[in-house]
DNA sequence: TTAACTTTGTTGCATTTGCAACAGTTTTTC
DNA sequence: GAAAAACTGTTGCAAATGCAACAAAGTTAA
């Protein structure tokens, strides 16, 4: 990734400039937005984190992304059709940029000095996006419940290697509607990893034993 | 998605530029990038079609991308840490334009007048990347082969809904690794599919009755 | 601080999916 | 144009997964 690229620093540059970004703030469990009005709109989590949901029609709930901060979500991201409920919920008090894309996209009339560098700032933020999704895609095409946790904890296990513990950032309810489970089938295979002797649990403690 | 954007364009533009951009032709089954070297590489299909492949350790195989004219790809899409073999293939004769991001990003020293478009269209670029992805990732959520193959050829069968009858650009044993599942299962489900009376298979080709 | 709600952990059972295998067909290669 | 390779279609069986349900623990809100 890129991360010479500092993303908080680019919201500083986005309020400062010609671009009308606004910083909201969200309590907990409130709804940030709503994809269902075409808007071209991209925004990045400040401060707090949020979850990013599907219902589908037969009630299925799926997390399609979890955010932190320094994430990017935003209805720009998404195809105009869709027949799906998609929304973004705070899961603790938020902070969140949100800027139009056209805003940016069209060259500034004023003589603003930090729209230049703008537009370069915006692939990088965007590219940072189809990183993650790509890693997103990569756990979803794995085919058993194990695989896929397995590579969840994998992603989760990034602090240098030394350590092999970490916190699993989500419930089990959650995670399970992240890897697009069954919950109690998810339990089962958490069960089987550690009878195996492939990972200790402790809580939503993880340590990887591999 | 935004339709105003012409991507062969911004290719003759890659061309004309400074960006040192390269034009090269690959066969059948050639493979056209191995993402395993961490260059900050974009490419884009100026004719022909291709698959992005990835093989897991148990040698399963994945088709986590299928693309086409005016379709995107590169190493500079995926983290640089992979424990995956990535590579591209193409599906038939392809003529495939290349960049490096940094030519792009990087302020151009000559007096290149297409210069500064590049930028914004490298975003455009991008961002329709993201939609794609999003897609996919709406497909690979869904619980059952069932679903799968529905939402698949619902993304098919785009030409405005009037006629209902659309073909596979995948063979069956393709499709069943772009969906991320079982070949004999999926022909088993499309058997159902079709016995109940909700699509009518004749090869590749397929109708819907909803 | 009690009541309501959510999460965790578990199980039995039904359904779905994957695996292995093979025959028939189509496509590719030499 | 014959042989090899790849793809389609199918099946029996085993394994994995989902569903429903419930108790216990933990958390939140009045």
């Amino acid at each position: 990734m890129y991360n010479d690229f500092d993303v908080l620093e680019f919201t500083k540059q986005l309020q400062n400039c010609c671009s009308k970004a606004q910083t909201k703030k969200y309590d907990k469990n409130e709804i940030i937005t709503t994809y269902i009005k075409n808007r071209k709109q991209i925004c990045i989590l400040k401060s707090g984190s949020a979850d990013l949901i599907r219902y589908d029609i037969n009630g299925n709930k799926t997390i399609v992304e979890t955010l932190k901060v320094t994430d990017v979500f935003g209805e720009i991201f998404f195809p105009v059709k869709t027949n799906n409920e998609l929304f973004v919920m705070a899961k603790e008090k938020c902070e969140v940029v949100s800027f139009m894309y056209d805003d940016i996209a069209i060259k500034c009339t004023r003589n603003c000095k930090f729209h230049e560098d703008l537009s370069n700032n915006l692939v990088r933020l965007v590219l940072n996006k189809t990183i993650k999704q790509n890693v997103r895609i990569e756990l979803l095409t794995k085919r058993t419940i194990r695989e896929k946790l397995q590579t969840y904890f994998s992603s989760l296990n990034t602090n240098g290697g030394l350590s092999r513990t970490f916190t699993i950032p989500l419930s089990y309810t959650d995670l399970a509607d992240y890897l697009s489970v069954d919950r109690s089938a998810m339990m089962r295979e958490l069960k089987s990893l550690q009878e195996e002797g492939f990972i200790e649990r402790n809580g939503s403690k993880i340590t990887l034993n591999y």
